[in-house]
DNA sequence: CGCGATCCTGTAAGCGCTGTCAATTAAAAG
DNA sequence: CTTTTAATTGACAGCGCTTACAGGATCGCG
């Protein structure tokens, strides 16, 4: 059983002591003689000498991590905001440890005790399912810096950030019935999160504007990932839909094969557009008409606010909008 | 600022003294009473009590995390394989912490710290890239449980389960030779690691079997991500092939995009046969036929391996080898 | 040769928690 | 009413590390 080594160690192989050592290794205030501190950092090397980051964090340090909750790794467009986070995290000297729920509320509680056990210097939440029970248990004990990249609720502390997500709803349904599309099913979660709450009324704003009337028969709920946009498809074409718009495009992947195995083509027959764009919209084929979030952005900025306040800023709540804009592929086109 | 509360401040709140609080809430051995248990409980509630997990580490119990590292999260394939690792970690009360390098090599010295500063009760190594690094610098230090799921090199200490890799891509090959094909185009990385070696030389043999030759002209490097395979079909759409393989499912939908820009069928111009099956394989238009990596099993597998050696057995450097299967859709077919 | 300034290093006090073990008290037994 | 035995609880040490703060050299300069 190989034993870890310790400081204490390294302090009786060069025979100074472990404050000395400590301070070497840390790079702090007072100066040593290049003699100490070359037998330091030789004996660090040989012993193989690694701080123990329980100790050290207990002190005060409380280490360089941030957490980043994020409800699937799955959908990619998850996993790009996590590496959009590190794109800027890591230059910074803090280190993103990803907490994703995967479906296992276990996971929750889990993530919660790491929290409030003080693993983490700050959080961004991008994980609506959680964010809200998160907020309140950890908030209640720590004022922790946070990040919101959802408006799970309108009531939390901390920084937000968020999209207008009901403009983009707009742009998306406006883009459809400019192409002259008013049959247009939605493909939804059962359950509407605020922000997609938000989203659907940009949609029915659109509506508005070209004066079609709102079918609640045209919703045809689904999970959030390919199989539950497969499914919809099949009750979709026993609709007199032309257009499909899908909640995300992981959903949208679904609804491609659920028309492929209907035999209807895209953008023949149908046109259909996502949500996000993540890299696969540009893949897929026909390439995917998108609502862009920017993904980049949202990590970039979400990063910036929470080294804000953790950097003492007060916690100003702040609400930060970034902007959205349609990209359009091969997936829609006038009907 | 909030302040943290501590034990003190529930023994305090309570009248008990701390190590009574300590073994109310961990459970632990004496009985106490009622009174006592109940007194703990509701302080802790109402004071918001949450142990700090630096102390409690530094004492002795770790925690019960396992350091899961994957080279990018963005790889279906090792989202779901993180997935399959919770499925079963978590109802053993294990906790997989992700550490996905998604290229930034800082991230693989930021895990090292974490892994030799002793966060972590055991590691399961999916990152052939990174692997090699950790283990060396990690077991040389600590003897840390841990298993590997790649063979990025023989000479690792810990367990390690892989999948026979030359029989795969014997069968992925020979799939396409009895269809007929003889042209086949192959969209590997620059760079082989060992069990992509494997994989190569099963190509090999199905080859030898069918009696065609291979031709070195057919290899077309490409990156690990859609993108890559997109532009070897430019490259390949040159050449007489009838049949493309690709490394990984990931890179076959850039086959796929490739070869719709160039305005190719699959599988009527090309055949194309991916590897994974992961769950996009089966919503690609047409479904991609694939070699079915057994990912539930492998983490499954790996997490009670890794059980098993936290669990105090010896490091008996077990190999398991998990069965794979060809899982044919419509992307092949007779030439 | 003395005195402050300049360097370098060690002593000691915890951080919050747990485990060991002794101490206290209450209940049971003699 | 004293002695056992069991039921509860607390004192204390210490995990490995950092961080004041104090102490000892060394050096320059009057």
């Amino acid at each position: 059983m190989k034993k870890k080594v310790s400081i204490t160690d390294v302090a009786k192989e060069t025979g100074l002591s472990v404050t000395t050592v400590s301070q070497i290794l840390n790079g702090k205030g007072a100066r040593f003689s290049e003699a100490s501190r070359k037998r330091v950092l030789a004996a660090k090397e040989s012993l193989g000498y690694e701080p123990d980051l329980f100790a050290r964090g207990l002190v005060g340090k409380r280490g360089n991590s941030i957490g980043v909750v994020i409800p699937d790794m799955m959908n990619p467009f998850f996993a790009s905001f996590v590496v959009s986070v590190e794109k800027v995290a890591i230059p910074r000297g803090l280190f993103p440890q990803i907490f994703s729920i995967n479906g296992f509320h276990e996971n929750v509680d889990y993530f919660i005790r790491q929290f409030l056990g003080g693993t983490q210097r700050g959080l961004i939440l991008a994980a609506p399912e959680a964010s809200q029970e998160i907020v309140q248990k950890v908030s209640r004990q720590l004022n922790l810096p946070m990040v919101f990249t959802d408006q799970a609720t309108t009531l939390m502390t901390g920084d937000s950030i968020r999209i207008d997500e009901r403009h983009a709803g707009f742009l998306v349904a406006d883009h459809l019935l400019q192409l002259g599309h008013r049959r247009i099913a939605l493909v939804l979660p059962k359950r509407l999160t605020i922000n997609l709450q938000d989203r659907f009324a940009g949609y029915q704003e659109a509506f508005a504007k070209h004066g079609v009337t709102f079918d609640p028969g045209m919703v045809f709920p689904s999970s959030f990932d390919p199989e539950g946009g497969r499914q919809a498809v099949a009750r979709i074409v026993k609709t007199d839909a032309t257009a499909i718009i899908a909640i995300n495009d992981d959903v949208a992947s679904g609804v491609y094969r659920g028309l492929y195995e209907q035999h209807k083509r895209i953008p023949e027959d149908y046109a259909v557009v996502g949500f996000d764009d993540v890299t696969q919209a540009r893949f897929m084929t026909p390439g995917l008409t998108t609502l862009a979030q920017p993904i980049d952005q949202l990590g970039q900025q979400a990063v910036e606010l929470l080294v804000a306040q953790m950097s003492g800023e007060p916690n100003t709540r702040n609400t930060i909008e970034l902007p959205v804009k349609l990209v359009k592929r091969g997936s829609t086109r006038p009907i």
